[in-house]
DNA sequence: CGGACTGTTGACAAACTTCAATCCGAGTGG
DNA sequence: CCACTCGGATTGAAGTTTGTCAACAGTCCG
């Protein structure tokens, strides 16, 4: 715990921290946590009184083990953090990615302990919120209450997301549909949905979606030779988006072409 | 919405009925939903007031749709329901199962809209409670508000569950993992673990686990031939709960041994 | 420079999907 | 009351995708 970083009175916006009221923490942090997730600004106006901390982590740590027991909400601030439980025989199962605005370890509280670990794929840091005080007896912060809602509602979403990329039969159309989330979660940040950087390998990406780590390389590999996108390592281009979203459409097929999907042509090709 | 039930104040519970304020519903649903949810006992005696009415619901019917604005937040009270998505062009992939005390329609909380659609797999009910009522000024219902979050949190584990399935390489482990998983769903709600009536057909629990239904028909004989379970069309009984489980750990093998898995022996007999 | 890790590519066998036929039960209508 | 149909479930056969094993290139780090 010697990572983190507490927010003290007069550190960053100093006329926030003239509001907090009692606790050791000042309330800069709450104020850009809150601001992250959306609240209504001025929102937290309201006898704000809720200690928010920011703690550092380097890329390859573990956030919290799988197994820990539960004792603090967070949200990535900066960072990213691949979300994985382990299958009780030591092959590690990725559930999902989060990013800037995700909240972390929301599961662990109906069990009070983690079902899910988390570990930075960068370097990062996140927002922290004791349970023992956002469940405390203490004056609800009710913006808090609402962003928080909101926020385990996007991480509920986003667990369809793997089902998603899973239901998919073809390996092709899979990591068609990872590529395209991932642009989706890229826009929504403001950054190009058309040019991004994978913060995870190869490795993540095939459990994420349930394959091979070779057979996502050569997935890569004929995704690129059919022109739909440009690969460098974790480098991404996506070149035609329509063709890859027309791919990503292939199902346990109750459709009428679709072909045998050969290893020469696109099978996006004759279609647009 | 003409199979909307109001619980009308003086029906069940006439002295809880007797502190409801102002609100035309009764808050003997509230009373009744709050107990299920295991909230501390007489923790509802502060000013409950949250409009929470019963709807019942047919076998086969939708309870929302994919799409459909987000309106209420549901509960299960009895019945069972399937989770789905339809994945753009027509086929439906189911995300997970609903039982009593499950919440409905959370991930909608951040889009305004349902983006998973939940049909009744039998007859049931569910509590309503709308979001206008759950998010409004009103003061808030903290005992309420703690089981949500309490169910909100067990929905993103159970979430979890699907990917601990689909990781599996082998279907017969995939089914084994769910059959475990609805084991301890069932032991849950207090009924037997060793044998119960799967609500749910054959392609959906082939599109859960994602696989073809055939694939699932086939592991089922398999299973039964191995002496592990019992099966009859829907009906359920594990007969070898610890083979169940060793089975189950069959991963994208990083394991010593695990063999060949042929369709002949079974692969759990030569280790206990 | 050696070592470890990531990413790529090839070959083969196994498992799964697909198509197809069949059986069974429930619900319907003559 | 029985024949009929419809859907769910089971089982068989064939083809294809993908997992596994293996080798190799590139990069980072000690």
């Amino acid at each position: 715990m010697d990572n983190v970083l507490m927010f003290t009175p007069g550190r960053a916006q100093r006329q926030a921290a003239a509001e907090a009221p009692v606790f050791g923490v000042g309330n800069d942090a709450l104020a850009e946590l809150l601001e992250m997730l959306g609240a209504a600004p001025g929102a937290q106006g309201e006898a704000a009184a809720m200690p928010v901390s920011v703690q550092r982590v380097r890329a390859g740590e573990m956030l919290f083990h799988e197994g820990a027991a539960a004792e603090a909400l967070r949200f990535v601030r900066c960072g990213s953090f691949k979300l994985q439980r382990t299958v009780a025989d030591g092959y590690e199962q990725v559930l999902g990615f989060a990013t800037r605005g995700d909240v972390l370890g929301f599961d662990a509280i109906c069990t009070r302990s983690h079902p899910t670990g988390a570990r930075a794929l960068e370097d990062g840091s996140v927002f922290v919120i004791r349970l023992r005080d956002f469940f405390g007896t203490g004056p609800r912060v009710s913006a808090l209450d609402t962003v928080v809602h909101h926020a385990a509602s996007s991480a509920l979403a986003a667990s369809g997301d793997l089902a998603e990329v899973m239901a998919a039969v073809a390996a092709e159309a899979r990591l068609a549909r990872f590529l395209l989330q991932w642009s989706g979660r890229m826009a929504r940040q403001g950054r190009s949905p058309r040019r991004f950087h994978l913060r995870m390998g190869r490795r993540d990406i095939a459990s994420y979606m349930g394959l091979a780590h070779e057979t996502v390389s050569r997935c890569f590999g004929l995704l690129s030779r059919w022109g739909l996108v440009r690969v460098d390592k974790r480098e991404v281009e996506l070149l035609e988006m329509p063709a890859l979203r027309l791919l990503a459409l292939n199902t346990r097929r109750p459709m009428d072409e679709a072909g045998p999907a050969s290893t020469a042509r696109c099978p996006a090709a004759g279609r647009g």
